[in-house]
DNA sequence: TCAATTATTCGAAAACTTCGAACAATCAAA
DNA sequence: TTTGATTGTTCGAAGTTTTCGAATAATTGA
């Protein structure tokens, strides 16, 4: 298995992090992941296959968005919090906000 | 032609503007359009074929991200400013402030 | 009516997404 | 230490999306 790859703080496009965002699956990664520091992939039963959801958090990882941690078979994933407010302030509380609001109304 | 179709307020979805902003030629086109209340096609050059601009046109329109105006042979192509603040406040500023970020450093 | 301008649609090639199956890594129990 | 269970990644195929240039459509002005 290849070490896991994550993008400097300087090397976070906008672009990147924006696409990440923009898919139903992983929009809905991010917003757990903003209520739970760490989840693992097998927290999460979003209805698609396990090669997809691997998939999705390598796209989110090379993008920025979160960090990846090896603990015994499982990979604990948690935000990149601090390193998108530097790189964009403000952007990811925006989004997790809207992507509140469209539930709770 | 068909007539031209734009989503209505409620109907803009979160994953829908993070997924159209989410491609430099679109983010481009929005960061233009932030500084020019009108743009045709034709004012931009973004060195893509004009099916391709066209299409980016329609990504950002069924997003609900800009609204486009017939005029003669033109399409006149505006942001839908207040549409997406009221659907996701403050989202559509932070985005251009952290794409602003990335050319002013 | 004819030509010029502007933009969309079409069809093909390339790139990306999704899935299930196979594989790899780690740990725990026997 | 070997076996089995758990957790993710990689692979190959099928489907979808993106991109391009060529053809088409709509509008205006000569």
């Amino acid at each position: 298995m290849r070490p896991i790859h994550h993008p400097n703080c300087q090397d976070i496009a906008l672009e990147g992090v924006l696409y990440a965002l923009g898919d139903p699956v992983r929009l809905e990664i991010v917003q757990r992941l903003a209520s739970n520091d760490e989840l693992s992939c097998s927290d999460l039963d979003l209805g698609v296959a396990k090669s997809t959801l691997s998939h999705h958090f390598k796209i989110l990882r090379e993008a920025g968005v979160l960090h990846c941690r090896k603990q015994g078979t499982q990979h604990m994933n948690s935000l990149r919090r601090d390193d998108l407010e530097a790189a964009f302030p403000g952007l990811l509380d925006t989004i997790l906000q809207a992507a509140r609001g469209k539930v709770e109304r």
